[in-house]
DNA sequence: GTGAATTTGTCGCTTTGACGACGGAGGCCC
DNA sequence: GGGCCTCCGTCGTCAAAGCGACAAATTCAC
């Protein structure tokens, strides 16, 4: 049905402008009810579409709710990092610090139990992050680099600890600004991508108190 | 093509969606440049729909500005005097005031030079103007009123009437509010209004000094 | 002027959306 | 239990929108 959000190839208009209304209709009712009280029809007609329509495009409620979460951490992905910008420190603080911040508008616009929401919204946000490093991983300038299998290995897990950083912050009673969080992870997941990117062993916190700034 | 505006007997969505669209196409438009700089294809573009789209809907610009104009004016009036809002001299001098305002928003909305547009415009207001002095007009509950010819005749001229107090009024250097403007007209536009409302001819102001309140 | 570039109407053809209807699944009341 | 209601998922049909292409008309630059 749904092949994928970021295959934005040639896409009929009228079916940008269907799946745009339906999310809207979906963020819309979230901030009024549950997203279980949510019906495939009080979408539809919020959306001013024809719940047939609906069927056409999402399998259920749950289908959208994929995509819309997905559509909305891209938005801001692509409006903070254009197109093609490249792997730099200050570009990956930039992404954490979207992730966090993205967590918190979705807890307070959705201020009723979320209860599948935070699985699927951890999948999709996930999934985008992977997409992202993997592209910064795989395309990097230096002809010393790793192979697919283990950029794909050090996308997935830095993507989760981006993610799990970022719960962990959220839940905080106290949270300091998104941009201090971003800034406090960043030498974490740095150093975890150390391997891929530079092809040696991370080192210890320990062992590179020693020398400075070895690599640029 | 288009029949009529106000014929809205269960529109299919798309259409209603499609010119509405080029309607706020063409109002943002002439907010830049003046209604001649302005092409079909400058119109399709921003509304985002296929040019060959605007051809099913309208035969040119000026078409779509004919109909622009109309449904403006239009929807002014319902938020207004809501469907059938009986005849009143309360609710005529509200319609007054309408014209005014709307008039107004115009000219200041399009600073361009306004070519064709005041002609149209004022074709598709008094049209408007015409259908509700008709219904108005046609509906009076007194069994003694007049038929369906004169009705109409006094229909035309009271629109004429008022549209061509409105435009005195917008021409005007400085002009007063147009609440108060329409206070002033409405006496006029009643008097006139007077043969096929109340089955008498028309009564002189010398004449009506003498007797106040003949009628209800 | 000429020639390039743009705009204009108009065509078929394809894709998408609107609509009404259907049977079925679940909840609720009596 | 049986009725009533709402929502679900799916279908077929038809209308609307998208798209590419076309010749003709126009604007623009040189």
């Amino acid at each position: 049905m749904l092949e994928n959000v970021s295959a934005k190839k040639r896409v009929d208009p009228r079916v940008r402008r269907t799946r745009q209304w339906l999310q809207q209709a979906l963020l819309d009712l979230m901030a009024e009810k549950s997203f279980e009280a949510i019906t495939v029809q009080g979408l539809a007609e919020r959306a001013g579409v024809n719940r047939a329509t609906f069927y056409a495009h999402f399998n259920d409620k749950y289908a959208l709710l994929e995509y819309a979460m997905r559509a909305q951490f891209q938005e801001k992905l692509r409006a903070e990092l254009p197109e093609g910008a490249p792997f730099r420190p200050e570009n990956l603080q930039r992404l954490i610090q979207l992730v966090a911040e993205n967590m918190a508008e979705v807890q307070d616009h959705c201020p009723q139990p979320r209860g599948q929401m935070d699985t699927l919204m951890e999948k999709q946000v996930k999934a985008e992050l992977h997409e992202t490093l993997r592209g910064w991983l795989g395309g990097l300038p230096t002809g010393r680099r790793a192979g697919k299998p283990t950029t794909d290995q050090a996308a997935t897990i830095a993507s989760w600890a981006i993610y799990g950083a970022a719960v962990q912050w959220s839940q905080r009673e106290r949270r300091e600004p998104a941009n201090e969080f971003a800034q406090q992870v960043l030498p974490f997941i740095l150093a975890g991508l150390q391997p891929v990117a530079f092809g040696v062993a991370p080192e210890t916190p320990t062992a590179a108190r020693g020398r400075k700034r070895s690599a640029a």
